[in-house]
DNA sequence: AGCACGCCGACT
DNA sequence: GTCGGCGTGCTC
């Protein structure tokens, strides 16, 4: 009897054995889902097999029955080995569930899961008035869950005959959508049909068209079901239906471009990368050229060899960086061979995506993060754009960092990943200084293009004139002459809404979140404070909460209170915003489009104005408070200050027109600031190198954040105590080359009600801090108790 | 995650 | 006394 070990998506976090019956064995292996019964009830789940062993002595060491495998959902595998050998990998690594990490290598809502369903008897039905549980199943049998009634209340009452309880089968969320196609049989009708009835015209518009969606009849052909049922009756077409993909391009017209001339740096890092695919190796390639070099297009390139030579190939941008504008660059160049995934698919769309994909319909994926799942067969290349941003880490678990599975899977698979940046993470420069890339340079902006002026305005020697939206005169000057000569400027400032805060001028309050640890925002459009962390939105307070006293003052200045002022001082500009705010839907697309056909002046807006947009007849970048993050209890605070000002400032001048930059700070000399203005990325590493030793900190460590949350602060700061406790404790048992920072409490404090302390473990070795790490699940997790252990492996940020 | 079991406070 | 609340433990 063959025996299969299943992992499961969600529950529990062991892989569990199942016998396979006879008839199921040659429909599965590796890579299938599979119904399985889980529990004393027998429940039945969507599992993913992940072992096949061909007798039961293999079964892990399980001693009971095994049962059965109810049922096979799949007529091919879903992943693949080599996939599977990555999510193993991720498990290990990032110590997170094997199923859930699979889970998130799939398309969502595929699963399926039986969920208890009640219905009235005949019993029940009779009593369903006067019963507040009852009445709600009046209309039909319901998922229990979606009750507002109990599970005991509602069980009481299966019990006393009122409700029967069953298991029934989810529905998936998405499933392939199909269309039916009429066409003609070639069979002629044999009465003749009425001429210029709604039969008659639906047969001369196939005639002329060809077979036709029946939807689409809709709006040509009058009482168009009818006339559909005519022409199958008397045999004259037929329905047959067809598989339609939802697509993401619907509305955009496809462009086609032609490969510019590729100048000897593009040429040289194009060869090189192509000798590594021709040779179907594993290496890692550090591209790194300065903004506005041309490094897409050196993707670009690459790709068309490896596609000429039937490979295929992943491109990984930030999320935020995933506008039309960038995937169209891939499509004008590849067409249909172009598939995109990315969060602003619908679960159908996605779906569609990655069976084309899947099918090797769609060679060549470009996508945010998880696009490194992506089942592209014959891998010939993976690029990470952007490699140092931060978006590539997970938030949650399995929290794995894209780039650094982009260079596993190229491991696996034998192809070259190159990774892309002006402005390099500090890990990827240690990588190249170790040997395991290969650094290409692309130091020459396109068409020889001057990098862009950089000044520093010190905002204590020029004071903002209009302090509240931190413009100062130098700036405004630089902005008004910029719309004069009509073109166009960008002003960037990491900070949403109006007001960053309320402060009561009698009390000194500054009105937080009830749920966070955060101070409310103000937005003055929809005269409301928001939290920036759960989302909790209030009406804008008339009193301060506090004191009731009336003197609440607005501080600190947020895009929407920089665009109004900028609106009032600059009337001959048109000024638009961008952040998350504005961007909802297909807002972001609308606002690319405006401020690209120059219908908008000046653009203000949050981090998303940084990431890789190419406008022309943008010539000033104003960076209105460089130092904002400096201060963050961070130890990347430096380095992303770095990245974030060359990466604004690159969008200065990329075309014909010389760029300039503003940069505003009350903090002129600090490194970051001053490395970034003479676009000194060498001297930048070179000090901050030099800071990150001397502390310790990655790329000369590696670390691991464990973090506690609880409703409860006191139980949360005692299992924090308790875990940096059992991690000393196994430090020293093994002698371990690994020690421990904390316990303390999080830089933000509380999120969504819940209190947040933390431990940092450190070690030379990245040996040690797994092994530190593996050890710590022999922590008793019934102690953890309500609280919840979070454990990040190379953290992003420490907040 | 979902579900069963078991131990305590609020009612008849 | 019992009902029904929720904390705790298990799922091949």
């Amino acid at each position: 009897m063959k025996v299969v070990g299943v992992a499961l998506p969600r529950g529990p976090e062991s892989v569990l054995t199942y016998s396979v019956p006879p008839d199921m064995a040659d429909r599965m292996g590796v890579g299938y889902r599979v119904l399985i019964p889980l529990g004393r009830s027998n429940r039945r789940c969507t599992g993913y097999v992940v072992d096949v062993f061909s007798d039961q002595s293999n079964s892990g060491g399980f001693k009971g029955t095994l049962k059965p495998v109810a049922e096979v959902l799949d007529v091919e595998p879903v992943f693949s080995e080599e996939i599977l050998a990555l999510c193993r990998f991720i498990a290990d690594y990032y110590h997170a569930p094997l199923g859930q990490v699979i889970r998130c290598a799939l398309p969502n809502g595929l699963d399926v899961a039986d969920s208890r369903v009640a219905s009235l008897t005949e019993q029940g039905r009779s009593s369903a008035d006067d019963d507040a549980v009852l009445s709600e199943l009046k209309d039909g049998q319901r998922q229990v869950n979606t009750l507002t009634a109990s599970i005991s209340q509602v069980v009481r009452r299966a019990a006393q005959g009122l409700i029967t309880l069953r298991y029934e089968l989810s529905r998936p969320k998405v499933s392939p959508r199909y269309v039916s196609v009429i066409s003609l049989t070639g069979v002629a009708p044999e009465k003749p049909l009425r001429a210029g009835a709604g039969p008659a015209q639906l047969l001369s518009l196939i005639r002329q068209e060809g077979p036709r969606r029946v939807p689409t009849l809709r709006t040509t052909i009058p009482n168009y079901g009818a006339a559909v049922r005519r022409l199958v009756a008397v045999g004259a077409a037929e329905i047959h239906r067809e598989q339609v993909f939802r697509d993401p391009w619907r509305d955009v017209e496809p462009e086609r471009d032609t490969p510019p001339t590729l100048n000897a740096e593009q040429r040289n890092a194009v060869d090189v990368i192509c000798d590594a695919s021709d040779q179907r190796q594993y290496q890692g390639f550090l591209l790194q050229g300065v903004t506005s070099s041309g490094k897409t297009e050196v993707y670009l390139h690459a790709l068309a060899h490896v596609l000429e030579q039937d490979l295929g190939g992943i491109v990984l941008v930030p999320e935020i960086a995933l506008t039309p504008q960038l995937s169209g660059r891939f499509r004008a160049r590849f067409g249909d061979k172009v598939a995109v995934l990315h969060s602003g698919l619908s679960d159908g769309e996605r779906l569609d995506q990655w069976n084309l994909i899947r099918e090797g319909e769609r060679p060549c994926v470009v996508g945010a993060r998880s696009a490194v799942f992506a089942p592209v067969k014959n891998l010939g290349i993976i690029v990470v754009d952007e490699e140092h941003d931060s978006s590539f880490k997970q938030g949650e678990s399995p929290r794995y960092h894209g780039r650094d599975l982009a260079l596993k899977r190229g491991h696996g698979s034998g192809c070259p990943v190159v990774l892309g940046s002006a402005t390099p993470s500090l890990e990827s420069v240690a990588n190249v200084e170790k040997g395991r890339l290969s650094r290409v340079i692309l130091s020459k902006r396109i068409g020889d293009r001057p990098l862009p002026a950089v000044e520093m305005v010190d905002l204590k020697e020029h004071p903002p004139v209009r302090p509240e939206a931190l413009l100062s005169q130098p700036l405004l000057d630089a902005l008004a002459e910029t719309v004069s000569r009509k073109e166009q400027a960008i002003i960037f400032l990491n900070r949403r809404g109006f007001a960053s805060f309320l402060l009561c001028r009698q009390c000194g309050n500054v009105p937080k979140c009830g749920d966070c640890s955060i101070s409310l925002t103000y937005h003055r459009k929809h005269r409301r404070v928001s939290c920036h962390y759960c989302g909790f939105q209030r009406g804008l307070p008339t009193a301060c909460p506090e004191c009731r006293g009336d003197a609440l003052e607005m501080v600190g200045t947020g895009t929407e209170q920089v665009e109004s002022v900028l609106a009032e001082l600059l009337p001959q500009a048109r000024v638009a915003r961008m952040d998350r705010e504005t961007t909802r839907g297909r807002a972001l697309e609308r606002i690319l489009n405006d401020f690209r056909g120059q219908r908008i002046d000046v653009l203000v807006g949050t981090q998303m104005v940084t990431k890789g947009h190419d406008f022309p007849m943008v010539t000033l970048v104003g960076v209105l408070l460089a130092e904002q993050h400096l201060k963050l209890p961070d130890f990347r605070a430096s380095e992303r200050t770095f990245q974030l000002l060359t990466q604004v400032s690159g969008r200065a001048g990329r075309h014909q027109r010389p760029g300039r930059v503003i940069v505003q700070t009350f903090d002129p000399n600090h490194h970051s600031l001053q490395c970034a203005l003479q676009h000194d990325v060498q001297a930048f590493w070179t000090a901050e190198n030099r800071y990150r030793q001397m502390r310790g900190f990655p790329p000369y460590s590696s670390l691991a954040l464990l973090r506690v949350d609880s409703a409860d602060s006191r139980k949360a700061q005692q299992m924090a105590k308790q875990v940096a406790r059992t991690l000393k404790d196994i430090i020293s048992r093994n002698k371990l080359d690994a020690h421990i920072l904390g316990p303390s409490v999080a830089p933000l404090e509380r999120i969504k009600g819940k209190s947040r302390y933390q431990v940092l473990l450190r070690s030379q070795h990245r040996s040690s801090l797994h092994q530190a790490l593996y050890a710590l699940r022999s922590l008793d997790p019934a102690s953890l108790g309500s609280a919840r252990l979070v454990i990040d492996v190379d953290p992003v940020d420490l907040m």
